[in-house]
DNA sequence: CCTACCGATCGGTAGG
DNA sequence: CCTACCGATCGGTAGG
């Protein structure tokens, strides 16, 4: 917090005019990312119906949430454990709940034929991780376009890289 | 410190009479953790000369320790920021070097003609991610055995999840 | 918006 | 191995 009120020129006090507590600023990131990545998975539903097709969105819009709002994703993705119930409880159940959406959708991918016959979580944790995995590429960013990182991460996350 | 030293049933300071500091045991760990991964790629690429075979073997061993050492590759996975120098640099420096090894085996697989001309960098990263994204696993952990979990994970990236 | 200050917590030391 | 205690840091409050 000293340091967030230095970095607008304030003292750490000053703060506290403007926000409750250090916990509702954790709350407001946390819930703000979760929301974005429901409100994008629900109308990718609904402007496609092939499961590869969402999951390919999905996907990418994973991919550029990490480099486009790194700083706020990262919270989201480490801090959450910090958030104070019932907002703890409440982000896992939203979170559960996409995962398991996820879940549902590449069942109806295996379903329809169109994907490998594949644990359906094992699928989404390996997705889910790999995505996520881009946070330590904003640490040593190596000199490689988005555009080849997004598609190359699709490409090797839904063909595989053996040739 | 004070949570370790009640889980060894004694206090606080009794501790540095076997220890010298905090930041010792994490190097410890964090070392220790990170020469497992060299030694095993030393090996792996003295007993394979096709590079799939390698790398195959390297993921196989990610998902395994993630599994099996899980508290203590976290801890290098995550606390290595806190490293005090000159540790913070050296861990670094092998870390890029052990994936520089893991680019150049992608590399050479591709010229070979197994693999497909992926961003070599993205490639492993996206390997990277994917295994060590293992830990969310550890935390709502479904009924999936160990040997599902790795083959699964394996075969979606070596080969993907489309059929 | 500020100064002054609080209670809790942390890694660690002194001294026995 | 312990008791006693330190200096730094943290989120936050009182009072103006």
């Amino acid at each position: 917090m000293r340091e967030l009120a230095e970095a607008l020129g304030v003292e750490a006090p000053s703060l506290y005019n403007h926000i409750g507590s250090k916990s509702e600023l954790l709350q407001s990131i946390c819930f703000k990312i979760a929301n974005a990545f429901l409100v994008y998975l629900d109308t990718a539903e609904k402007t496609a119906t092939n499961s590869v097709t969402i999951l390919e969105k999905v996907i990418r819009f994973h991919i550029r949430m990490m480099l486009n709002e790194f700083d706020e994703v990262y919270v989201a993705n480490h801090e959450w454990k910090h958030l104070k119930e019932p907002y703890l409880s409440n982000f896992l159940i939203q979170r559960r709940g996409y995962e398991k959406r996820l879940v549902v959708l590449i069942e109806t991918g295996i379903r329809a034929g169109a994907l490998k016959k594949n644990n359906p979580y094992v699928a989404v944790l390996t997705i889910l991780a790999a995505v996520r995995g881009l946070e330590f590429w904003q640490q040593h960013k190596k000199n490689i376009s988005s555009q080849v990182l997004e598609d190359d991460m699709v490409e090797h996350l839904l063909h595989g890289i053996i040739k």
